[in-house]
DNA sequence: ATAATTAAGTTTATTTTATAAACAAGTTTA
DNA sequence: TAAACTTGTTTATAAAATAAACTTAATTAT
């Protein structure tokens, strides 16, 4: 009946991620800092999980000097953000069937 | 941007209790326990913090002369149910602004 | 009739996760 | 040159999810 959710992409803050990512070429640090709303510590987190898991791509470089970290969606992790999504819909479908009682 | 996801809703099992119940009139504990596939404990758990939220009611009583659990969506769980739902096309949404880069 | 098994849950303990607070390393400004 | 800012990371704490153990009573087998 109910697919599983990838536990990974099952976090406001990873899917908000995630969610920014999938629509970009890349994205930085500080704009997905602004974008979520989210601590520093908690964003740098959760983009190592999202790293190691394959479903991201990292770049640190400099920029004016001060650091630069950016952000890429892999093409893994485009393809289970879109299971993710479909797995979901079993979970919001207002139509079900009638009565147990 | 982000609308907050109800953490309490935000869970794969309590969202497919909710899932479950919005549908139907009311349901066994048994019922949910087969459709979920959770575990009697973790099935426990989770549906005494939706009760514990008003998002369901739960009437105890005897059939067979065995323990009869039966769980009942409330107004407010209907309620919230479509709040998360609507928060959630934000995180899934597939048409994003152009890149950042 | 009593021991083992099943039913239907609950409670407790453990593991995982999320989050915030503290730290780091360097840069700019007063 | 000291204070404040930038851009993160690491560590510690709080919260959550889950499973294991327990409970109470009923049924079945011996």
């Amino acid at each position: 009946m109910f697919k599983e959710l990838d536990p990974l992409l099952h976090s406001q803050l990873r899917l908000q991620v995630m969610s920014l990512l999938v629509g970009v070429e890349s994205a930085e640090f500080t704009y997905l800092l602004e974008e979520t709303g989210a601590t520093r510590g908690n964003l740098s987190v959760q983009i190592t999980k999202l790293k190691d898991a394959g479903y991201i791509n990292v770049n640190k470089s400099f920029r004016n000097n001060y650091p630069l970290t950016t952000c890429k969606i892999t093409p893994k992790g485009v393809e289970v953000f879109e299971k993710y999504v479909e797995a979901l819909q079993d979970y919001l479908n207002m139509d079900k069937k009638s009565s147990t009682q």
